[in-house]
DNA sequence: CATGAGCGC
């Protein structure tokens, strides 16, 4: 599952990110969002976990969670669109029926 | 000091 990583500290970036997941469960990709034009972090970033049960403990546990000095906004990403492509906007509501079953 | 809203390549 992807997970989206917010209010980010300066201080973290793809390793520190991934290092706060990993006590959560296995963590496949880890990524803190560069701002190219100024080089600094973006304050956001995103994690990769392939058991969804476990991440989503970690989404529960990290959410809100001070790290860095800044609490986290841990949520699951949303659908990105490819980038070539037009068309945006995301679609209907948040899945029916709630959790289980959507895949 | 690049310094704070926000969903990436």
């Amino acid at each position: 599952m992807r997970i989206f990583v917010g209010n980010l500290a300066w201080s973290v970036d793809d390793a520190g990110l991934q290092d706060i997941f990993a006590p959560y469960g296995e963590v496949t990709s880890a990524n803190v969002m560069i701002d190219r034009a100024t080089g600094r972090s973006k304050g956001f970033g995103f994690v990769e976990m392939p058991s969804a049960e476990e991440a989503q403990r970690a989404i529960n546990a990290l959410n809100g969670k001070e790290v860095g000095g800044r609490p986290l906004t841990v949520n699951e990403a949303r659908p990105r669109e490819e980038r070539s492509g037009g068309g945006g906007g995301y679609g209907g509501g948040r899945g029916g029926g709630g959790g289980r079953g959507r895949y």
